[in-house]
DNA sequence: CCAGTTATAGTCGATACGACTATTAAGGGT
DNA sequence: ACCCTTAATAGTCGTATCGACTATAACTGG
């Protein structure tokens, strides 16, 4: 911060990138688009761009999700700043330092097109194979975050619409774990959570699936779990 | 990261910040400098600099952080990104992008003049007053990450040197948590967390203190703390 | 009406944790 | 030397929580 009269320095463009994740029938998915152009023409990335000069990198990244996206109204959407990747390297072209966001979606929109021409396409997080740039760290990073949060936080009901049962709520934490949870416990830590979640006061979802109905739950107050919600020990660190 | 050719895009200055805290005399410090001209002429800041064309912002960290503690070897010291500042009118300026990262020390070294003029100082966390630019939020949240990574992280041993005691080794939680802990139930569960702490074969510490001589311990090679050292729970939920 | 399915209720043992008490091994002062 | 203080270490006990499991309720589709 000192010596801007001391030192010469050279500008760098600044960039977000986005790791949009939703959860489709059963599996997480990311939102990815295609490039166009060289380099890494035809290879999949995240959807990003530049910081313009009135907005910061948050303002940047809300603006670029409903551009992907096109959902009308991205206010209520859960971004997490994630990191910031500023390897000189990481583009070919230039010098360009990225701000590193994950976004949380409820149900996915349509594959949308995008304000740009590139093609837009959900892709399962195991199959989104090898992305252009360093998206393949970025995108890693972001799930560990996600997947760290969901622990200690109330996060999961993000990934959620506005009411939503407990079985939705726990395939939340079973896709992006990756691990199956006991149903029973599962119900009884949160219940037993205060703020986590509160009934809907009548209501309870009858005709969709084929067991008994589930009452319906909306997020409540809470923003931290604690004591958390450990995921299963597998005896591998996270990160 | 699409649209190179399609948006213009303005370049922006991106600099480091770096939250250096050690802990002295039992009391959380952080590294200040004290600016020499406007803006916030004559008021304490966090040390930082710009990133250079040729290293990423990890690299220009580390580099600050040599150049400001005058240590002469930083390369074993934990340094953390915590996250980037980008609002656009954080330096009245120009637009600068900051990469925040908050630095560990076992020992603080002299109160360093650091590569630049200005001089630098260690200042009790408490009395960090108000701090140029939005530096006050940025060492808050530094703050609040080391804290929260006390929980369930190894981190603790990097404020410690490389033998330490068992009670040198609470004092770091006690002194970033701000809570006191019962000492035989911190002991019970930092070695009952397997890698967490190897004891040193033989000596124990004598002459210093006045009580019976603790025994002395390393760093194991965990990262994590699986389960985690919660806090005290204090009703109060963080950041 | 029966089989399959899902939600919800409840039990039981192991473990972790908070609050304590007790013992051991030093140093300081008189 | 002796006792008091200080700090490290050992151990106890009751409670809360968690994982694993069983049981029941409420619905759908043949």
């Amino acid at each position: 911060m000192r010596g801007y009269d001391k030192h010469a320095f050279e500008p760098s463009a600044v960039t977000v990138d986005l790791a949009v994740l939703t959860i489709c029938r059963g599996a997480l998915h990311v939102l990815l688009v295609e490039r166009g152009q060289e380099p890494y023409a035809g290879r999949w990335a995240l959807p990003g761009g530049f910081v313009r000069p009135e907005e910061s990198a948050e303002d940047a990244a809300r603006r670029e999700l409903a551009e992907e996206t096109g959902l009308a109204d991205v206010s209520g959407l859960h971004l997490e700043q994630v990191r910031t990747y500023s390897d000189p390297d990481r583009d070919p072209r230039m010098r360009v330092v990225s701000v590193a966001f994950a976004a949380l979606l409820p149900d996915p929109p349509q594959p949308h097109g995008g304000g740009d021409a590139a093609q837009a396409r959900w892709v399962s997080y195991e199959s989104a194979g090898p992305l252009a740039f360093d998206h393949d760290r970025i995108l890693a990073d972001a799930h560990d975050r996600v997947g760290a949060k969901l622990e200690y936080t109330c996060l999961a009901t993000s990934f959620c619409p506005p009411e939503f049962t407990l079985g939705e709520l726990q395939q939340v934490y079973e896709t992006v774990w990756g691990t199956a949870l006991d149903r029973p416990n599962f119900r009884r830590k949160v219940l037993a959570t205060p703020g986590f979640v509160a009934q809907v006061p009548d209501a309870a979802r009858l005709t969709g699936g084929r067991g008994k109905p589930a009452a319906l739950y909306r997020a409540g107050g809470a923003t931290v779990l604690r004591p958390p919600l450990l995921r299963p020990t597998t005896e591998g660190r996270p990160s």
